[in-house]
DNA sequence: ATCAAATCTGGAATCATTCTAGACCGCTAG
DNA sequence: CTAGCGGTCTAGAATGATTCCAGATTTGAT
C-alpha cells in the first residue's frame, strides 16, 4: 500500500477520533476504501467493498459513516438528483471536475480559482460566510468522442 | 407585466417552435411561470402555478415539459440529491449560484469567469467537449447570520 | 365530422436516501 | 468473571423525487 493512502488514512482517522468517533472495524475498513480509491465511488461500490471483509454489513453503516466524515470535513460529496452520490475522501477540499455525460465518469481537475484565498474574498464581497464551493464541467471525454456511441440507448 | 418577462416568453416559445414542439396551452403557462419567477422553483411550484389555471394538470406534464425545455437549452436545472430540483428559466446560460445551507435560498451571481470563451479554452486544454458547467457556493447567507438559528432541528 | 398523432392524466414503479426498533458489541465497575 | 451501559450495527420499512405506462383526451388537418 502506497505511503500516501497510508498517510491519508491517518488523517481521517485522527479527524474521526478528534471529535470523539471510536473507529470501529467497518469504519476502519471504509477509510481504507475510500482513500484507496481513484475515482469517485458511490455508496454501492464502498459498501461492496466494506462487505468482502466484513460481509454482514448494512447499507446503513455506509451512508453513517459518510455522514461522519462529512461533519469532520473529510470528504467531498458531489450530488447528483438522478443517480447516485459520488465521493471522494481523497481530496476533501473543494476541486473542480470533469463529467462525461455520456460515460457518466468523473476525473479531478487541479484546482485554479478555488483554491485557499478564493472563498474568504467572496465571502467578504457578498456577505456570505462562505464554507465550500462546488464547480463541475460537464462534456464530453475525449474517449466518448471517439467511440461510435456505443451505449446510448 | 414586464416586457423582460414578455421577451423572455416569446424566446422560449421560439426555441421550442425550432424544434417541431407545439406549445400547449399548459406549456405557455409553464413558460410564463417560469419568466416571471425571480427565484428558483422547484417543480412542487411550477406545478402549482400551472394548476391555477389549469387545475388538471398532472405533475408529469411538468417534468414532461423541463425535459423538452433542456433539450432545446432553454432552462437551467440545479440538481439536488436530498431535496428537490429547482430551476432558473430565465438565464439558462451557466452561471454562479449562491446557495445558503441555513435556509436553503438560492441567489443568482454574475458570471465571472463562467463567461463566453471560457469554456472554450478549457475544452481545449482538456480534450473534453464541455458544453456547460455548474458553480455554486455554499455558505450562510446574510439573513440567516443574524438569525438566532430559528428553524434548525 | 373524422381520424391520426400528439398530449395529458393518474397511478404505479423505481431508486437513493433516511428512519427506526431492536440486536449486538466492547468496555468498565464491581 | 459478570452485569450493565452506551455506542454501533442490521434489516427492513418509510420517504420523496423522478420516471414510466396505459389509457383518455385534445388537437389539427382534411
Amino acid at each position: 500500500m502506497d505511503s500516501l493512502v497510508r498517510t491519508r488514512i491517518d488523517e481521517m482517522r485522527d479527524a474521526l477520533l478528534n471529535q470523539g468517533i471510536s473507529i470501529t472495524r467497518r469504519r476502519d475498513k471504509m477509510l481504507q476504501a475510500l482513500a484507496s480509491n481513484d475515482g469517485h465511488p458511490s455508496v454501492n461500490e464502498l459498501h461492496a467493498e466494506v462487505r468482502r471483509w466484513y460481509p454482514s454489513t448494512s447499507l446503513a453503516t455506509i451512508y453513517n459513516t459518510i455522514e461522519l466524515l462529512k461533519d469532520a470535513g473529510q470528504i467531498l460529496e458531489l450530488e447528483f438528483s438522478g443517480s447516485a452520490n459520488r465521493y471522494d475522501g481523497r481530496r476533501p477540499q473543494s476541486h473542480p471536475h470533469l463529467i462525461c455525460l455520456t460515460c457518466e465518469s468523473i476525473e479531478d481537475m487541479d484546482s485554479d480559482s478555488s483554491d485557499a484565498g478564493h472563498l474568504d474574498k467572496l465571502s467578504e464581497d457578498t456577505g456570505y460566510q462562505l464554507v465550500r464551493q462546488r464547480t463541475d464541467y460537464y462534456g464530453v471525454c475525449p474517449d466518448c468522442q471517439e467511440q461510435p456511441a456505443a451505449a446510448s440507448d
